[in-house]
DNA sequence: GTCTATAAAGTGATAGAC
DNA sequence: GTCTATCACTTTATAGAC
């Protein structure tokens, strides 16, 4: 009985260890990128130290590979028109919230080729899936826009902090929703 | 005479390293960041060594600091439909060209705070300018989302090199002007 | 004037003490 | 199981040889 409290307790205690490291390594790489972000920096924030760090994930690149894992965006389809519904649905909730994990991608994906991976991947395929229910000969073209617009906002918000971006997402959709409507209905 | 020529060859000389030195350095600072682009490397693809570097630019930072100056864009003004046209002139031209000063600066501005700081000055400038000659309450988010569009275009066409964004300046700008139009005139 | 050799500092990773 | 001490390496920057 005691024996079993223990163990579990061990375990629990663990996953929590491994919770915070990586929820601090979430911060310092949105913060700081890859290279800046030191191992010791991640231990300290997180109330814990380098070497149980490197035992917990192995190395600095699966750490990261764990911390900036980006969660996939539900599929879009439809209507023109169902289309911008979606779109300007999953603009909203990006500028809403501040999404560490893929926060620390985009920061790292300037520098770093294997989060510039990462990205490229979760935006080919959200793209490729806009593409193929739009119209028209420029339909790449145009889903490419969607997507460099949605980079463009997200990274000034939440990156940059460019003047004029720090509105309410309400106030920011009603600016750029409608820019949204036009690259899908052409 | 003789003597005078040799001067001049000596400083001709010099001129001509500084400025490969300094093209190296944008290339590189372009490609990789600030903190993955050694002197070393510089040194190496400029010809030259490291200790001239060195010599010659004082420190990292103050390469740096020449090798991603931002060319100031030129002022923008007039009715909304004229900014329009003026915004969508300097776009096509960010599109078609690849400025690497501008994209040492860009690439680097995610992980070293004074990089961050060069585009930002240079982004705010023009925005308030546009902000100040657009009408309504809203100007300032319009001028903002011109600014995130601009990045977003720039950013995943020569940095990220995005899917779909690979197209002619032509193309690309058929989609874009319009929605350029659309915040400017309101 | 140009470049080689080295110093000083900081990193990821590892081995082994408790 | 957790953490301390250290290794091996790479970087910028400098001092001095040619």
């Amino acid at each position: 009985m005691r024996r079993l409290r223990a163990v579990t307790t061990r375990v629990e205690q663990r996953r929590r260890t491994e919770t915070r490291i990586l929820t601090a390594a979430r911060q310092l790489f949105g913060e700081q990128g890859f290279d800046r972000t030191t191992i010791r920096a991640i231990a300290t924030r997180a109330g814990s130290d380098p070497g149980l760090v490197m035992r917990y994930f192995g190395s600095k690149e699966k750490l990261f590979a764990q911390a900036a894992a980006i969660p996939a965006d539900g599929p879009i389809e439809g209507s023109p028109e169902q289309i911008a519904e979606q779109l300007v649905a999953a603009l909203t909730e990006k500028l809403a919230d501040e999404p560490a994990a893929a926060l620390a991608a985009l920061r790292a994906m300037f520098t770093h080729p294997e989060a510039a991976e990462e990205v490229r991947a979760a935006m080919t395929a959200q793209q490729r899936q806009v593409a193929a229910q739009l119209s028209g000969d420029d339909a790449l073209v145009r889903s490419g826009v969607i997507g460099a617009l949605t980079l463009g906002l997200v990274i000034s918000r939440h990156l940059v902090r460019l003047d004029g971006l720090d509105a309410s997402p309400e106030e920011l959709m009603a600016v750029a929703g409608p820019l949204l409507e036009k690259l899908a209905t052409g």
